[in-house]
DNA sequence: TAGATTGTTAATCGATTAACAATC
DNA sequence: TAGATTGTTAATCGATTAACAATC
């Protein structure tokens, strides 16, 4: 049985996952020369990771590498991203043409990175109609429909907090299997849809106490520590 | 020795830093007439979290709960803004003032979730002296005497990439001491200097992935790993 | 050949989960 | 009191790191 342990994909570590697009960064950024080839020491080195983290990270993507020699750096850059399904480019939809969403639409790279945006939608009458770096802004009302219609798999939530879960039912109603969701809410979702948050104030939150502690400050807790021990 | 080894406040583990904003935000929601109380079983069951890890992460903001009742709703709420440090707003600079840049200075709740921005960067004349949500746009030559001046912390980069390392060298000069990275680039800081990636292509990568895993595709993978077997 | 690197298995480490006593 | 929940210690699980044989 161990075959099938293996061909099983969702036990892929989420860790593994976010490290891959940080390899492929520093690989791009590397002399590409045909025939050039890098090693995980070497990539081990650049980020400050250890050599064998690397290694089984790189393992995952299917790739044999050549001992002594590493592996070709093209041909890795090219497994990395047939791994993580950046060359296949899903269709997407974006709900909010506010000034996130606006920003969201300006990332021109994205189709290199696994989704292109269709349309984006707007319950705002002055916003219908007009283009946002190039892609139109419909009626919110039409989403479902056009989700379908479409066979969109994913969908891309940057309106305001309060809209967030009216707007993930409608994309769940229309058929929309993964959800990036932009908004500064709880949403929830069917065990059959992926949900991403990508709120801001979380990420905020690390790297404020983060500050805080290498400042020294986070004076309660110290207190409290001390007075129990 | 035990004392200080739990006075070391950096070994708290990322993953709780991560879900303390979820609770945060789920106890916003919650009703909050004065005295009401809530569980970990309780916080646990609309998350979806096992209620021990739910308990060992409000257990360190310092917290004491009351068996059979839990904790008080509003004390809670406190307890995990004081021991984020959202009570606590840190001075901070953007730089690029684009459409992501735009997006963040629309961030309203920001400084009540740790951060401030005092002013914007940009080179572009056209925006330099013109306002965003209330923000002025400063010529980007200026930033590192402002921060030092000022004494700013904390730096936001939403720059096209090719302008990050750059931009972050002078932050560093004048002073910052952390680094929020938008744009799509590897930057590298000396150690003293706390770094946090928001690379969207980053978080995209895992969504595309899973994904993908969920509708069956990646075809290359298994076919290597059924070869190999 | 010698030496560096891959691929793989074993050991370590830390986070999650389980168990249970203390408490209101 | 009884029962639910906290606080804490122990067990489990998975990811990271170390060790080492295979290979070019």
């Amino acid at each position: 049985m161990k075959p099938f342990t293996h061909l099983r994909q969702f036990d892929i570590p989420e860790a593994s996952l976010r490290r891959l697009p940080i390899y492929y960064r520093i690989l791009q950024e590397m002399d590409s020369t045909p025939g050039s080839h890098v090693s995980c020491t070497n990539l081990a080195k650049v980020l400050g990771l250890d050599p064998t983290q690397v290694r089984k990270d790189i393992e995952l993507t299917g790739i044999v590498g050549k001992p002594k020699v590493g592996y070709p750096l093209t041909d890795l850059l090219h497994w990395i991203e047939d791994f993580l399904g950046w060359n296949r480019p899903k269709h997407a939809v974006l709900a909010g043409a506010g000034s996130l969403g606006a920003a969201l639409l300006g990332y021109e790279r994205f189709r290199n990175h696994g989704m292109e945006i269709l349309a984006a939608f707007d319950t705002d009458a002055k916003k219908i109609g007009t283009r946002i770096h190039g892609t139109k802004v419909e009626p919110m009302l039409l989403l479902p429909a056009y989700v379908r219609r479409k066979q969109i798999l994913l969908g891309v939530i940057a309106t305001p907090a309060a809209a967030a879960q009216a707007v993930a039912d409608q994309m769940i109603a229309g058929g929309i299997r993964a959800i990036w969701n932009f908004a500064p809410a709880h949403i929830t979702v069917p065990p059959q849809v992926i949900l991403q948050n990508e709120d801001l104030y979380y990420s905020l939150a690390s790297l404020s106490f983060k500050l805080e502690t290498r400042l020294g400050v986070q004076p309660v807790r110290e207190r409290i520590l001390i007075c129990k021990k």
